[in-house]
DNA sequence: GTATGTGTTCAACT
DNA sequence: CAGTTGAACACATA
């Protein structure tokens, strides 16, 4: 569910929560299968007594670093982080795992679809298989056309590939195709010149875009995206085409449609995003 | 009952 | 090797 957006915006509000700097007091697992590489135990044990040293994020991975190890969470699909402060709680309806800090803080996981998963590594060499941040200065234009001209896939498939660009997931990427005016199943050597260059601003544009509304909270459902503070987005009212099948495009008015490509619900607007092979 | 979903990985195939 | 496809994970909703 949380995209690079989401993703940022928990970090952000994580690293102003009180928690940094703050020691964990006890660990509580509900569900072990949240854990990816220990056993619940040895998990447990390790991250008792070690501090929150910083929080940040890379692609869609949370950062945790700690006294003595490195904490990678990725949410996946309906995965959420919510901090509280008081204590004796009842447990959530799908909480997998509680954090208890000095402080009196707890930092709680709550996962509907239990994909979301948690690693307690001694380095950040998992993440060395994450493309380039798009946000970053590394990301030019040179680089991205750099990247499309070694390989020859659908451009979607491409920018849904954490190994190219990292952080992109299918509401994102719906939204800067259309920005950028290019069908989702154009292939990534056809695309000009001029195709990448805009397709780079719309990029970054609807990220951050995305990080200013504090994400995209679709529907009310618990699973929905919120972020540690229980707070809703707001970027659900300013996409384009996502989930507007039927309604009229923004740009042009012709009816949004959807479409099926690499197995995602694709939206886009036939008209501006022609097909181009 | 069926199909779908804001993500990722892996096996099996071309 | 490069890329594609389908299944798997698990649960709720329409």
């Amino acid at each position: 569910m949380p995209e690079l957006p989401e993703v940022e915006v928990i970090a952000k509000e994580l690293a102003q929560s009180h928690l940094l700097n703050e020691t964990i007091e006890h660990v509580d697992i509900f569900w072990p299968g949240v854990i990816d590489n220990l056993l619940p135990n040895e998990f447990a044990k390790r991250l008792v007594k070690q501090q929150i040293l910083d929080i940040k994020r890379r692609g869609k991975f949370l950062i945790f670093t700690l006294t003595n190890d490195i904490l990678l969470i990725h949410l996946r699909m309906t995965g959420k982080i919510l901090i509280t402060q008081s204590k004796n709680q009842e447990t959530f309806k799908h909480e997998h795992l509680r954090l208890h800090f000095s402080n009196n803080v707890i930092l709680h996981f709550e996962d509907q679809r239990k994909f979301g998963r948690w690693y307690l590594l001694d380095s950040l060499e998992k993440l060395n298989t994450l493309g380039v941040e798009p946000l970053s200065n590394d990301f030019t234009v040179k680089k991205l056309q750099e990247l499309l001209a070694a390989h020859n896939m659908q451009v979607k498939p491409f920018l849904l590939n954490q190994r190219f660009i990292a952080g992109l997931g299918n509401i994102y990427v719906d939204e800067a195709l259309w920005e950028a005016k290019i069908h989702p199943q154009c292939h990534t050597q056809s695309l000009s010149k001029q195709q990448i260059a805009r397709l780079h601003a719309a990029i970054q544009k609807v990220l951050e875009l995305g990080i200013a509304n504090l994400g995209t909270s679709l529907g009310n459902h618990r699973s929905n995206y919120l972020s540690a503070s229980g707070r809703k987005g707001s970027h659900q009212n300013q996409l384009k085409v996502f989930r507007h099948e039927g309604k009229p495009c923004p740009r042009c008015g012709e009816k949004i449609i959807k479409i099926r490509v690499a197995q995602r619900g694709t939206h886009l607007c036939p008209l501006c995003q022609f097909l181009i092979k």
